[in-house]
DNA sequence: CGCGGGCCATACCCGTCCGGTATCAAGCCA
DNA sequence: TGGCTTGATACCGGACGGGTATGGCCCGCG
């Protein structure tokens, strides 16, 4: 006894919990009522917790059995995505596409979608990444093709411009700062900038934080993060001027650094069929 | 053949994966090697895929394995999570918040935060919902609790006021409106508004579009599609004064509109002693 | 008021499948 | 080449999943 919890017993609850009937559902499930029974009981001992009441006309859910309804469906879902997938990954099928955090905008919505036109039987995934990986897991291999911004350390990577972001710094609007047309990181000397992780990318990280290494700077993985410290704590942080905002913030022009770009990268080396037909979509368009 | 695909083998895939041995698998998982090639041999079969390139030190993932690998670890997790859940979820000690899309910002993050502090043995759930459901499943009975917004139909619901929202109008900033300190929605007349779906709240629906239900108006389901519409189609769309918006936005202070109230709302009727705890956090904080 | 029909639970049987031991095939290295 | 490693194969026993038959319960109907 308590063995983990298995696939079998969660399809056999959620066809239950949604007949309502044990009956119909052995039905649905083409076999009969008495294992069925016995398999919803193991579940229970499982959990140790009862998850029908039992009326005289059927079953319903008791409140942990609502809780692991919510659960197991959406489980169920994945895994049953799972085996498409993989047999997808197998055929060669498969573009895993990282995307830098807020970069899974509007430009990047398009470029997927166009691609799935182009290539409908391809599986397109997409992983999120923080600010700490500029390049989204293009270099450690776990993707394919990367949804960035620039700069980063470029070496060994491929990148097509989507387009040009000019940047400016966030600062509260009660900030002297918040009124003037632009400004300058020089000017800024001496506040207090964001400060990204250990191993972050050093171009990447020099070019958002003007960082000076002072290592009492708050530290921030997401930009939301980022710009709640810049909200409370009055820290700065560069940005693009497309970045939303909350009330309250303001992102003032930087006269003294280049735009930003948002890229698509990928490793330059041997790019599959695959790569480069997602790629094209971004050289030959812009 | 064809079976169905069993948490057993992915523990057993994720297992070898990690160690890229079999043998050291084997021994991790209180087992011995053979039936161990043998389950991973079924995977392959039942994916119809090799997953491991095997090489006399031991074996690697192929690709299809690490997509393989990236999917079935979260699957693994959630189901461990499962059964804590579930468990809890029969000592009465889940609690399950629906949050309005927008609303789970740091009013949410706060509440829930300090009542894990006070009650910690006590599992929290969110529950995120689009625009369409302002209250956010709580009258479906999905969840306990509901961060949301005012104004909903509040038959049947308590609520305790968490803060209040001036609301105003997002444009586009070459809108003419976009120059005005504030404007009324008697003075917008005749331009288009963003539509909500079908069967939604009316009271919220009135308020937040100043709908004449013209059906050709364009529908949202989020905040971000209100917004992208803004800005490409220049549609109108009533936000709070807090709302992020991206660059090309603003958000003009409407002086016809009451400010909404971001709320937390229950069920009136015989609330659980979870529920009135959390709400005792509203009630007595503000 | 008892009787029939619906529900789920229990009892028991059988075939399959899982995990064990013993062994094999193949690559590396001394 | 012989010993060591690796994973793969062959075969066996026990546990478990699903089957049929039946019991216990509640409701409604005659």
């Amino acid at each position: 006894m308590a063995r983990a919890v298995e696939l079998r017993l969660l399809r056999y609850f959620v066809t239950v919990a949604t007949e309502r009937h044990v009956g119909r559902a052995a039905q649905r499930l083409h076999m009969t009522q008495p294992p069925l029974s016995r398999a919803i009981q193991q579940l229970e001992t499982e959990f140790g917790a009862a998850l029908f009441d039992r009326t005289p006309h059927g079953v319903e859910l008791t409140r942990a059995g609502q809780v692991l309804m919510e659960d197991a469906v959406p489980l169920l879902d994945q895994a049953d995505r799972l085996r498409l997938r993989v047999t997808r990954a197998a055929d060669g099928a498969v573009l895993r596409l990282g995307s830098l955090a807020d970069t899974a905008d509007q430009a990047g919505h398009d470029l997927v979608a166009a691609f799935r036109r182009r290539q409908p039987g391809v599986e397109i995934t997409v992983v999120e990444t923080d600010l700490s990986d500029p390049t989204a897991g293009l270099r450690a291999g776990r993707v394919d093709l990367a949804l960035t911004r620039t700069p980063f350390s470029d070496d060994g990577l491929a990148v097509a411009t989507i387009r040009t972001d000019p940047v400016g710094v966030v600062v509260a609007a009660a900030d002297p700062v918040a009124t003037q047309e632009s400004t300058t990181v020089a000017a800024l000397a001496g506040r207090t900038w964001i400060r990204l992780p250990d191993g972050t990318d050093p171009v990447w990280a020099a070019y958002w934080t003007a960082a000076d290494d002072r290592p009492h700077h708050p530290l921030a993985r997401t930009i939301q993060e980022c710009l709640r410290s810049a909200a409370w704590n009055g820290t700065l942080v560069i940005a693009p001027l497309s970045q939303a905002l909350p009330g309250g913030l303001v992102c003032v022009p930087l006269a003294d650094r280049p735009p930003s770009r948002v890229v698509l990268a990928w490793r330059a080396s041997q790019p599959s069929p695959l790569v480069r037909s997602f790629a094209r979509l971004v050289s030959g368009a812009s």
